[in-house]
DNA sequence: TTGTAGGCGTTATCAC
DNA sequence: GTGATAACGCCTACAA
């Protein structure tokens, strides 16, 4: 079933199958040749060979999505997003998931270069540096120099949960972090720094820890903030899997949220109002982010040189947060 | 930079190249010409052109991951199995994200289709029928008859979980089910129905209810069961998300989970252990289940008709379920 | 043991 | 307006 196949059932040429196929037949071919190539095409049920047109072209359209975490709801509404908008374009989608830390670099590059893939999204982590370059890419979560980028608008987000906070009359404000060093947890760290600093109190040690995008592990490091001798009259969590980490502790210790710590979230990952009490936190959409993704890139490979966006976000005040006692 | 630039840089054919870099030079190259050749494709950074290749073999070397819904945490932990089994059998997986319900038959068959993929895993949904056929395909969650397929001990998982709410002495134990009727949920149905029956109870409407995989859905349906004249002492539930449901519903209307009101969800997502109390569900390895499926594809396509495959659950009682009062 | 040559299905540049 | 024809980069008989 080729171009060829086709070309013979309509009485024509290969190369105007081709033409009229490609929709480069504009001017050229008249409507009676057009129709007819059509009607055989869809009676042979046609379809065109990609990897011979992508061998021809240079093209694969197709886009390589780099993500370190597929579990992660977070990720799951961003790939969602991107995978929809590139499929809507008429690309295909090829997914790597990056464990962790490693040398993962190398990975995808290697196996996805060369050949299927027309250009990369990096979901929250740097690319790689010094590839031969020359490859579409669009960073989400990061805005390194020279590559385009899309991101939240983490400050602001985390200014305005902080903000809330401190409006509250909370001072000890602890930080619960990710110990994963992406820039955009490296953002959340800093203006936290800066928050505490600005209310005369000093982000001392203890009011910070770190921990991974597990419940148990989170729930691990909120006991060490938890169990000092002046724990933080709050917590501010770089997401809603570690927030969900400090319910699991505050239970455990016998805490009560919010009258004994209040806790705010990033994300607004969909169990967070299903918690009790319904949690604070920051609402970012991760689909519109996606997609957002997406369409840079495709500017990108378009030629044209985008420009880094940024999404807002909004603080949602739920129940897990009060004045301090 | 193709394998002609490091046949001329080897000073050989590229016939020999291309021998050499797929293997195939067993006791027909020299060992100075392959070490050669291999030299000089390292310096020059050589990667055959994967288009090319899929051109001439008819192999893609990649496979398609159909999923209802990539942000659903089991999809997640699925997708992630599938995915470094695949990766690390040298497979590259094309993602696409099937919006529920209209004719997405078509969408990812169409796009697919004739090239980039050798063949597919249906996650949770049946594959259309009537396809031009030959394509390999394993349905994950399912058991189509004539298609191999790989799945959860549903059947155990659901009898255990009744089981243990019949043994705690409930009886009127309503079934909070998925609005999706995909078989894995038409079992939960079935052996729900035959539990209540082997202990003298009626499976009455009033006892069923069905939403999506939505916390906010998923309480609006908790509210009609729980609503009724005569509530249900216990509930099952589908999935740990429709769990989730039924705390929302439960906080509203002031009832205290386990006292007034048992739940069990299923699959055991992360979330499950961090709400108040601890949920009790059915374990199911998501990871393995993908791998598994990735497994059975390679099989496939190597030519070998592999059996179904079923991976057992395992009940994980927690502190959502107590005696009725 | 190595090289030559043909063709996979497209697209695109030419003549006609 | 339409049809030959030449690549695209690779694999693989087959010839040397």
């Amino acid at each position: 079933m080729t171009s060829v196949d086709v070309a013979r059932r309509a009485g024509v040429s290969q190369s105007t199958v081709s033409l009229v196929l490609s929709g480069k037949s504009r001017g050229r071919i008249s409507a009676p040749t057009e129709e007819a190539v059509r009607r055989a095409a869809e009676e042979l049920g046609y379809r065109p060979n990609v990897a011979a047109r992508a061998l021809r072209t240079g093209l694969a359209r197709t886009v390589g999505l780099v993500v370190p975490d597929v579990t992660h709801p977070f990720f799951g509404l961003t790939m969602r997003g991107a995978q929809e908008a590139a499929f809507a374009a008429g690309y295909a989608v090829a997914l790597v998931n990056v464990p962790g830390d490693a040398d993962w670099q190398l990975a995808p590059l290697e196996a996805l270069r060369a050949g299927p893939v027309d250009g990369f999204l990096y979901f929250s982590v740097e690319p790689p540096r010094g590839g031969p370059g020359g490859e579409h890419i669009v960073v989400i979560e990061a805005s390194p120099d020279g590559i385009p980028w899309v991101r939240l608008d983490t400050e602001g987000g985390t200014d305005a949960a902080l903000g809330h906070l401190l409006a509250l009359g909370h001072r000890r404000i602890g930080h619960l972090g990710s110990s994963l060093s992406f820039p955009t947890f490296d953002i959340r760290t800093e203006r936290w720094r800066a928050a505490l600093e600005s209310a005369g109190e000093e982000p001392s040690a203890d009011l910070s820890a770190r921990a991974i995008f597990d419940f148990d592990d989170a729930a691990r490091a909120a006991l060490e903030l938890l169990g000092g001798p002046r724990p933080p009259t709050a917590i501010f969590c770089d997401d809603d899997i570690l927030a969900g980490g400090v319910y699991l502790a505050a239970r455990e210790r016998g805490l009560r949220i919010p009258e004994d710590v209040s806790v705010v979230g990033f994300d607004d990952l969909d169990f967070a109002h299903v918690l009790s009490p319904p949690l604070t936190t920051v609402l970012a959409d991760a689909e519109r982010l996606g997609a957002m993704a997406f369409e840079t890139l495709a500017a990108g490979m378009a030629g044209e040189a985008p420009p880094g966006r940024v999404l807002p976000v909004e603080l949602v005040v739920r129940e897990s947060t009060a004045p301090p006692r």
